[in-house]
RNA sequence: GCCCCCAUCGUCUAGAGGCCUAGGACAGCACCCUUUCAAGGUGCAGACAGGGAUUCGAAUUCCCUUGGGGGCGCCA
């Protein structure tokens, strides 16, 4: 995997680097992360951190790297210049390679008038013939010019190990830039001499890499030295069918991880963006995947990324997480939102967490969910404390009816509570609904909360009979009192 | 404009000539369960881009059209 320090380690780029992890791993193979940072103005270390950040966060380990070392080093483009510059030395020596003086601004002009034209923005070929005294006449002048590959017509060809057989006519191209004036190799040169040199066996990386390939073949026949195995992974595209970018939404692992999704799950969705185990499956682990996964089972149409479906699997895997593990995911997230819940007893933020488990879709979803547990009062909603169809007063006095039976019997034992809050359900001839809907907004504030007897067992008798005393205040219309 | 890649439900996909009146999952809808919200269960709706050709037979093979994507940098 070779990504640029450009930018957010994109969902695409992590799809490919987890492709790439699962292929090494399946066929035992080594799996090498290489920095491709020679676009130096673009390129910042930050950057590379996050990308490091974002492939650990979802499990992708590399056996040599940054960090890591091994014996093909150094893993940094940009360090491996001197290299690169010796095998221009041997293109330069077969005479594939020649100057071109030809400046930045004269090609960008040549190039917007051969598009106003309708013609294909093909290199002139203006430097090719120069003479070896002219070069050298120039570059004495002080001239600076760029080292160009001289492009001889054929069909290249290759068989892709996710698209099949492919070909191209080179005669078509130009020939093309391969180290800059300043004597920086361009990347496209520098992946040759790299994969060659660090003896990488299979590139696997994104369709948009499909014409760079076919310019690469030609540099390893020139050389006369052996390609690796190519693979095009389709991209992966917006619900517009267009590439995605940052108005999108979130497109970078590092949004996923500070909206609350888990890496498992962010992992088990790409995974299934563009390959399937051929069965209905569809929840993986890490192992698993090493196990099943297989390039001849990618598919090679783009797939469109839904966030829908994202969302579900996260669900499923908060729902399937032991309790205590989701609470201790969930607790810088709930911490961020506000809530102060390191100063509650033992064990009332997991007993809180349980009771949301299956309501919540990300990790900050317990924020808005878990407030009522952590927060002093809760200001019920007037319109939904009344019961429906009834009177302030009515409900007041039923939720007195309560108090005093919580005050009696508590709320421990849920059993308990249900029976004695039935039976007085029963005894207003309300319907059971008519009135735990009141108590619910009471001590909860909320319409939509985990079971009503639950969610009092562990908000503890305290804070039930406090809230209640507040609802019963508001509906009298008399400021509320502290219990 | 030229070159390359691609094309099954809204989305991810199964399908490699008869197992297909096209299967699964997400989303949607309905019902069930139910103290609310979820979760869960059951069901409904929903696709082979179009046209030719090959074949006894095509979603599957071939060609064309259309559509989408990518590339055409002294970016990666």
């Amino acid at each position: 995997m070779a990504p640029s320090p450009t930018g957010a380690l994109h969902i695409g780029n992590a799809r490919t680097a987890l492709y790439n992890y699962l292929l090494a791993r399946r066929t035992g193979g080594t799996y090498v992360l290489r920095i491709e940072d020679t676009a130096r103005d673009r390129s910042r270390p930050e950057f590379e951190q996050t990308i490091f950040e974002g492939f650990r966060w979802l499990g992708i380990e590399w056996d040599e790297g940054p960090g890591i070392g091994g014996d093909y080093g150094p893993y940094r483009q940009s360090e491996r210049v001197d290299l690169h510059r010796e095998w221009l030395g041997k293109l330069i020596d077969r005479g594939w390679v020649y100057r071109c003086f030809c400046t930045p601004e004269e090609l960008a002009d040549a190039r917007k008038r051969a598009q106003a034209e309708k013609r294909p923005p093909k290199y002139s070929g203006k430097c090719r013939n120069l003479s070896e005294a002219e070069t050298q006449q120039r570059l004495d002048a002080g001239e600076t010019a760029a080292y160009r590959f001289r492009v001889e017509p054929r069909i290249v060809e290759y068989r892709d190990l996710v698209l099949g057989d492919v070909r191209e006519d080179a005669g078509l191209w130009g020939d093309f830039v391969i180290c800059r004036s300043n004597w920086l190799p361009v990347y496209n040169f520098a992946v040759v001499i790299d994969d060659h040199t660090m003896e990488i066996t299979d590139a696997v990386r994104g369709a948009d890499h499909i014409s760079n390939t076919f310019r690469q073949i030609v540099m390893y026949d020139a050389l006369e030295i052996p390609p690796p195995r190519f693979g095009h992974l389709p991209l992966i595209l917006n619900r517009k069918k267009q590439k995605i970018s940052k108005r999108d939404g979130a497109v970078s692992v590092e949004e996923y991880m500070t909206q609350g999704y888990l890496p498992e799950a962010v992992r088990n969705f790409i995974v299934l963006l563009g390959w399937n185990p051929g069965d209905e499956r569809e929840m993986f682990s890490l192992e698993e995947l090493v196990d099943e996964y297989s390039l001849d089972r990618v598919s090679s149409a783009n797939p469109i990324y839904d966030i829908d479906k994202l969302d579900w699997f996260n669900g499923v895997y908060m729902r399937g997480m032991a309790v205590g593990e989701l609470a201790g995911r969930a607790r810088p997230f709930v911490k961020a939102a506000g809530l102060n819940i390191d100063s509650s007893g033992n064990g009332y933020f997991e007993q809180a967490v349980a009771l949301e488990q299956e309501r919540v879709k990300k990790l900050t979803d317990f924020g808005d969910a878990l407030a009522f547990f952590f927060q002093e009062q809760v200001d019920p909603d007037m319109k939904f404390l009344v019961r429906k169809r009834g009177t302030a007063e009515e409900t007041a006095s039923a939720l007195q009816k309560v108090l005093g039976l919580v005050r009696e019997y508590g709320v421990d034992d849920v059993g308990v509570s249900e029976s004695y809050l039935r039976g007085l359900a029963s005894e207003l001839g309300w319907k059971a609904g008519e009135l735990f809907m009141p108590i619910r907004v009471a001590i909860t504030g909320s319409r939509a909360t985990p079971p009503l007897f639950e969610t009092m067992q562990v908000l503890g008798d305290e804070r039930v009979i406090s809230r209640l005393n507040r609802a019963i205040a508001l509906l009298r219309g008399v400021p509320s009192v502290a219990s």
